[in-house]
DNA sequence: AGCTTGTTTTAGAAAGATTCTAAGTCGAGG
DNA sequence: CCTCGACTTAGAATCTTTCTAAAACAAGCT
């Protein structure tokens, strides 16, 4: 069973999350969790804000950190950290998988991946430590920037 | 075959990695990496910056940043990256291997892991990518964490 | 000794992303 | 028409990392 859902699915599945914990879904925050529930490209909050903003310009930056921090209160999206740019966030698989990353363009794409299912369980006997998420990232260059000029961007 | 090796063996390569590359060991830096090939507690700038200081009082900032980016140019030493935190170094084992990373108190430690061999090429062979790194980390709370309050540093 | 050259180092400014703050807005219900 | 609580906003603040221009330094040469 793969865990990607369409795009109405992961809406309504986000939306009854949030409004579980007493949350409104006011029009921006709908038209973020519709963003995020469609987007394969792993947006950056910049390119949400950017996107909320075509259809509601007043939009703050503000309203779209504090509504992703309230979507991963819920463990309804998944984070990707990054120190020296923006984090990038994953709102149709929120539980942690693999993926690769382009350190050229910054593409980042699923890569579906082995995950063998104890190795949180063999992870947590050998160390002690409970084990409550993981992160797997492969890093190199996608196809297209294979055959372009490094540092061309 | 593990990979870890006796502190003054890294201090060596690292050394001679530099040195091939036509650059200086100075007093500040011959520190630096004296700390980075001895430490198991993946430090962070600051922390080794810090430590630089207790020997050399007037070290800068900037000439910890500007060492470390010359290792991570030969492949000397494996930065993790947290948007929110500060990066951490690992001096001891340069190339990519699993860690676990407390939540709570920010402690990361090596998990060595079975690190399927053939995972470079299967993803590649999938995804088109070039890999030439990956990132695979462990997230929860570390032993003592688990006994204190969470959110109590 | 005194130059010369190139690297290293420094303090501070600058850049970016994220978080915080205080005030303003909005809407449902009474 | 008011009230209350949640939401939103602009801007300030924070933090890490990078950049910049100038000063310090070491080694080799005259």
């Amino acid at each position: 069973m793969t865990q990607t859902m369409d795009a109405q699915s992961r809406y309504d599945e986000m939306t009854e999350s949030l409004v579980g914990r007493g949350v409104f879904i006011t029009p921006k925050r709908a038209k973020l969790l519709e963003i995020l529930a469609g987007a394969d490209s792993h947006p950056s909050v910049s390119e949400l804000h950017a996107q909320v903003q075509l259809r509601y310009p007043s939009t703050s930056l503000a309203t779209v950190y504090n509504t992703i921090e309230l979507l991963k209160e819920c463990g309804q999206v998944l984070e990707m950290e990054f120190s020296g740019a923006a984090n990038r966030y994953d709102g149709r698989r929120a539980a942690p998988h693999t993926h690769v990353v382009c350190l050229e363009c910054e593409r980042i794409e699923d890569a579906d991946e082995l995950e063998s299912d104890g190795a949180y369980a063999s992870i947590e006997e050998r160390t002690g430590y409970d084990i409550t998420s993981h992160r797997l990232d492969y890093f190199g260059a996608c196809p297209g920037c294979q055959t372009r000029e490094p540092g061309a961007h």
